[in-house]
DNA sequence: TAAAAAATGTAGCTTAGGCTACATAATTTG
DNA sequence: CAAATTATGTAGCCTAAGCTACATTTTTTA
C-alpha cells in the first residue's frame, strides 16, 4: 500500500508505458492506410507491391497486414483490385496525414530541413496528444 | 533495377519506414536502462518489482527483458542484487534522460501541461535525429 | 524463529511482425 | 500467342514482448 499517498507518482508512470505500448500496436495499421489513401489520391488502385516498396517490407509481410486491416475494419478487402479504404480507414487515413503535417511543419519552423522533418515526423505523430498537437498549431499559427 | 533512375522516390519512403522499426526495436532497451538509472539516482538497489511498477507489465516480462539487456551488455548482471549499468548502458540512459527533458521543455515551451508533456515525450524521445534534436534546443534557448 | 507475504524464477502459451522458399496468377513483351 | 517477368499467395520458421500457472526463494512480521 505504499503507492496510495505518494500521489501515484510509480502508478503514473506506468500508465504513460501503457499508453506508449498501445500507440506502438496501432501504428503500423495507422501507416498502413495512410499510405493506402495516399495512393488513391494519385487516382491509382492500390496493389500489394506498392506498399511492400513504401514500407520497405516483404510482399509477404504486407499481405498478413493486409488481412489483419481487413479483420479490423479498415479496408473493404484484401485481394490487390479491392483494397480501400472503409470510412474508418478514412478518417484514421486524413487524421494521421494532418497529425504527420503538423509535426512537420513544427519542425520545420524550427530550422530543421525538409526531408529530416518528414523523416522525423513519421515516427512521431503516431505519439502526441490533442493536448499536445493543439498547441504546436497554435505555435505554427503565431509569429509566421 | 527499377528504383535507381526514379530519383529514388519511393525508395526514400522505405528507408524512412525502415529507420522507425529500428527505432522501436531499441525503444523498450532505452526506456529500461532510462529506468534502471533513475533508480540508482536515487541510491536504492533496483529489482525486478521496481521495474514491473514503472512499465505495467508482468514481472515475467521484466525478468526476460533484462536478460536480453545483459546479452547486448547494457546491463552488468540479471539477478536482481547484481542489476546496475554498464558503461554503454550508462551513457545510453543519460542520453535518453537528456532527449526526455528536451522534448519535454519543449512542449511546455508551447503550453502544454506539466503532465501530459511527461507522458508524450515518452513515446516521442526515441524518433527525433540530432539535428531536429538540436533545432530544438536552439528554440528552447531564444526567447525565453 | 516459524509462518505469511512478497519477490523471483521457469515452463509454456499467444500475437504481431519480420523472413525465405516455393507455388500460382497476371502482365508485358519479343 | 508464347515466353519471360512481375505480382500474389501459402506454408512454415523466427524473435520480441505480452501473458498465466506453478514453483522456489527471500523478507517481513507476528
Amino acid at each position: 500500500m505504499e503507492s496510495e499517498n505518494t500521489d501515484s507518482l510509480e502508478h503514473d508512470r506506468s500508465v504513460i508505458h501503457q499508453r506508449v505500448r498501445r500507440q506502438h500496436s496501432s501504428e503500423i495499421a495507422h501507416d498502413y492506410v495512410e499510405a493506402i489513401h495516399e495512393i488513391r489520391q494519385t487516382g491509382s488502385l492500390v496493389r500489394v507491391s506498392d506498399l511492400q516498396e513504401v514500407f520497405g517490407v516483404s510482399h509477404v509481410t504486407v499481405i498478413r497486414t493486409l488481412k489483419r486491416l481487413y479483420e479490423k475494419e479498415l479496408i473493404t478487402g484484401t485481394k490487390s483490385k479491392e483494397i480501400s479504404l472503409t470510412d474508418l480507414g478514412e478518417s484514421i487515413a486524413r487524421r494521421a496525414q494532418e497529425k504527420h503535417e503538423i509535426v512537420r511543419n513544427l519542425f520545420v519552423k524550427l530550422g530543421v530541413s525538409r526531408e529530416q522533418s518528414d523523416a522525423d515526423a513519421e515516427g512521431v505523430e503516431h505519439h502526441l496528444s490533442e493536448e499536445t498537437l493543439n498547441a504546436i498549431q497554435r505555435f505554427l499559427e503565431s509569429t509566421p
